[in-house]
DNA sequence: GAAGATACGGAGTTACGGTTCCGTTTGTCA
DNA sequence: TGACAAACGGAACCGTAACTCCGTATCTTC
């Protein structure tokens, strides 16, 4: 339900509507192949787009990672939703979505850390679509906990912290994200 | 051994040596401030200097950092040298050395962040240092395997990673780093 | 298919922050 | 204490990258 895609009214000419698209995929693009460095110009190359181009659709660059951090949790909030229909043992069940999002994440490592990086303006905007991804997990973890197979102590609000934690791995060459995740779920399992 | 200190001849005025200090104690308050965001000028001033001073004696941004890298590592070596001496059960001990590394690294958390944020240039000079720090460590694992109370397949390799993972949830107001360490603990412990 | 509205392009503007430069001050040594 | 080198201060410089502006092109609607 939440703003995840057009925030300008319903009728938005038929190139406007492409190029927005474009941005977006040529954003995650660029952020994955350049992190940090990248800038406003090199998305609007990508895009095969004028850089005012990108300003008409976002008016800062702040908006437009806003809105890559939406599309990101709208994901996690799917694999979410598909989890939930799963039966099998609840902590497997929990730790495969979690599996899932990081394999997803390993795909841009360096997106995903630029977006870690950007401060609290680019955050906010995700607000409502990780109000519902909460929700979601939290039955997930719900059902775990109840079954007696997860540490009892562990929160939603600890998600993000952990997630973090792992996929802050995935950029830097070297480093095995994947016996992170390991050791953490290791670390949930009861 | 390494360059933690007088990379300049022997031979260096009072003043210069007062003030090389200063720049590194404001740095460090400076970046615990305002992490990411701190600029060269705020560190002169907090040390009551002028900024030709500060590029005096640290030819550029980046070197600073790296000292204040190298100054962090020496730090934790320490830590695990003290952490060698005591006898206990060895997984403990190794527990204890990481608590003992993390609680001081949360009194600046964001300076830790704006670190950890750095390019490779930074991490670079702190090499020795590092490296030395990684012998250390090893005997603390490698003690603890051997007793049969650490996972087997952790590495010293692994640990700036998780322990990146824990000190990067200690910049983010409401995430709680402590949680983190305990999960991972729990993940390494057998 | 013409008019008007909407969207585009990209050169130019602007703010910011790291770094330099050089005239002045301070410590050291004989 | 005088002379010289070493160190200092901070205004000015300069590259960078986000953002603006406006003349031009493209859609849509009647």
């Amino acid at each position: 339900m939440p703003a995840t895609d057009s925030p300008q009214p319903r009728t938005m000419r038929a190139d406007a509507r492409r190029n927005r698209e474009a941005i977006l995929v040529a954003a995650k693009a660029a952020f994955a192949a350049q992190g940090d460095e990248t800038q406003m110009d090199d998305v609007a190359a990508r895009a095969g787009v004028g850089v005012g181009t990108v300003y008409r659709h976002f008016p800062t660059k702040e908006a437009l990672m806003g809105e890559m951090v939406c599309r990101k949790f709208a994901l996690i909030a799917e694999h979410a939703r598909e989890g939930l229909l799963q039966d099998g043992e609840p902590f497997e069940v929990f730790a495969a979505v979690l599996w899932r999002n990081c394999e997803a994440t390993a795909q841009d490592a360096a997106a995903q850390d630029a977006l870690m990086r950007a401060g609290d303006a680019v955050w906010d905007q995700a607000h409502d679509v990780m109000a519902e991804m909460h929700g979601l997990v939290q039955q997930l973890i719900d059902r775990a906990q109840t079954a007696g197979t997860m540490r009892a102590d562990f929160s939603v609000q600890d998600m993000p912290m952990l997630m973090c934690g792992v996929s802050s791995a995935m950029a830097h060459e070297g480093w095995d994200w994947r016996r992170h995740m390991e050791i953490v779920l290791d670390g949930l399992r009861r």
